[in-house]
DNA sequence: ATAGGGTTAG
């Protein structure tokens, strides 16, 4: 091009930069802009942070770099560097910036928002959204989106009553949040309150919605959206029949998840793995490897994600020698290395089959460090089968990740206390006190005509608990009289 | 340069 005696411009560099899937490329583009000596105007050094940012704290520190040598900035470059720092989670770093900032625009404030807002740090964010000049429809999704992410959907409904421009996007939001808490008629209410104001679902929404309900177990609500979409005749993509796909088979309507998966005019991968992960975690083991052959025979190449599907399905079904084989085949036949989640499934099915020495062996040979969900699977699998010495050991690398996380206490003071070792026991007990953590009870929620019941153990406070409790008790009996034999823990 | 969104091991 340069023989030509043609140079670039602007537009030649921002599809350049937008064409660079890595660092070392964008280095490249960089090195060529300073060999020409010429930024051209300040567009081209701010295309090249932004450009930087993409690529992690090394790229951040490259971008940073140039800022810091730049000898005119405009509020773009400020905001573009504010904006990676925020994204690659360093606020205390973006802070900085934006209070030295000469000139803020919205933007330079809605992405400070953003950062507090995904951090979980609503009282931060709120502090900057009363100090805004002006705010616009994405500070107060933003907003929203946040309160509604840490739990607390009063703010989120008071700023979304508040705004004075609603959008879709704000609607999504605020309905997604409902949904996924399983305040379902909030979420119902507001949905037709969406359709009234003339709003029409897109593709965002549904798949947020759709996310949202398989997450919370909203069945009623999923299968409500999905008879006004055919009422309005709303053509569904692939990524919101594939939403629709998760939806179902996470609430346990499989026949549903194959009803929708088998209408489809096109699949793609995401598709054959959601449905086979949805087979799996169901405990169909059997179909979901058959569904992996047909998704093979039709020419697709399985991914990272098709291999947890299926490594989770052989855990569901106990099949642990095609466990084993699909492990090994996704390396070499299919060339994707395994990553710790793969790892992570695979001491999961060892474990819970008993092979806790297989499973322990895999461990050390892995080639990361095994994070806290490996552990914590691995030591699940001992209280299972009543191994105290691995316990021990697992414990000790456990409490180096996360010494203080008060469930991998109590997982570890139920195997002292099932082993008798009632010492240790009074131990853990003591440490527990120390760090201050209680484990947070979990809970379980189905949704039963419209209303969400949600129940944790001990539960006494719905209305109808001992009929509940009875006929726990009349299950537990059958299940004694078929050989089950249930486990109470402190 | 800023807001919602598909599959991800316990």
């Amino acid at each position: 091009m340069q023989c030509c005696g043609v140079y670039p411009d602007n537009f030649t560099y921002s599809f350049l930069l937008k064409a660079c899937n890595s660092l070392s490329l964008v280095q490249m583009v960089h090195a060529h802009v300073e060999k020409l000596g010429f930024y051209g105007d300040i567009f081209v050094p701010n295309a090249l942070i932004d450009s930087y940012c993409k690529f992690g704290c090394v790229g951040i520190r490259a971008g940073m770099k140039l800022f810091m040598v730049m000898e005119e900035r405009d509020v773009v470059s400020w905001n573009s560097m504010i904006g990676g720092l925020v994204k690659n989670g360093e606020l205390d770093d973006a802070c900085k910036l934006f209070d030295e900032m000469p000139k803020r625009d919205m933007v330079s404030w809605n992405t400070m928002l953003d950062g507090y807002a995904k951090a979980g740090e609503m009282n931060k964010a709120f502090g900057l959204f009363e100090r805004m000049p002006e705010r616009n429809v994405i500070s107060w999704s933003t907003m929203v989106w946040g309160y509604s992410k840490a739990g607390d959907m009063a703010m989120a409904r008071m700023l979304f009553d508040k705004c004075p421009m609603k959008n879709l996007i704000i609607w999504t939001t605020i309905i997604s949040g409902y949904a996924e808490k399983g305040i379902v008629k909030e979420a119902t209410v507001l949905y037709d309150k969406m359709e009234e104001v003339g709003l029409k679902p897109d593709d965002g929404f549904l798949i947020s919605i759709l996310a949202a309900c398989a997450e919370s177990g909203m069945l009623g609500l999923g299968k409500r959206i999905h008879a006004s979409i055919r009422r309005c005749r709303f053509r569904c993509s692939t990524k919101v029949l594939n939403a629709f796909i998760d939806m179902y088979a996470k609430c346990g309507c499989l026949d549903a998840a194959f009803g929708v998966f088998s209408g489809m005019s096109r699949r793609d991968l995401v598709s054959w793995n959601s449905m086979i992960h949805g087979l799996g975690i169901h405990g169909h083991g059997e179909k979901a490897l058959k569904l992996f052959s047909r998704m093979v025979h039709e020419g697709f190449e399985p991914d990272k994600y098709t291999f947890i599907g299926l490594l989770c399905a052989c855990t569901h079904a106990g099949l642990i020698n095609e466990g084993r084989n699909y492990f090994y085949a996704m390396e070499k036949v299919y060339g994707i290395v395994p990553q710790v989640e793969h790892y992570g499934c695979m001491i999961d099915l060892l474990g819970r089959g008993g092979l806790l020495e297989e499973a322990f062996g895999l461990l050390r040979n892995m080639p990361m460090e095994p994070n806290v969900v490996v552990l914590g699977t691995l030591l699940g699998a001992c209280r299972m089968h009543n191994d105290v010495d691995l316990a021990k050991a697992v414990c000790e690398h456990l409490f180096k990740l996360a010494p203080s996380d008060p469930g991998n206490f109590s997982l570890m003071s139920n195997i002292y206390a099932q082993a008798g070792d009632w010492v240790n026991v009074a131990n853990i007990r003591k440490q527990m006190k120390s760090t201050g953590g209680q484990k947070p009870s979990g809970a379980s929620s189905i949704e039963v005509e419209e209303e969400v019941h949600e129940f944790t153990v001990f539960d006494q406070s719905h209305p109808k608990s001992n009929d509940i409790y009875e006929m726990i008790d009349r299950l537990v009996q059958d299940l004694r009289q078929v050989g089950y034999v249930p486990k109470a823990y402190i």
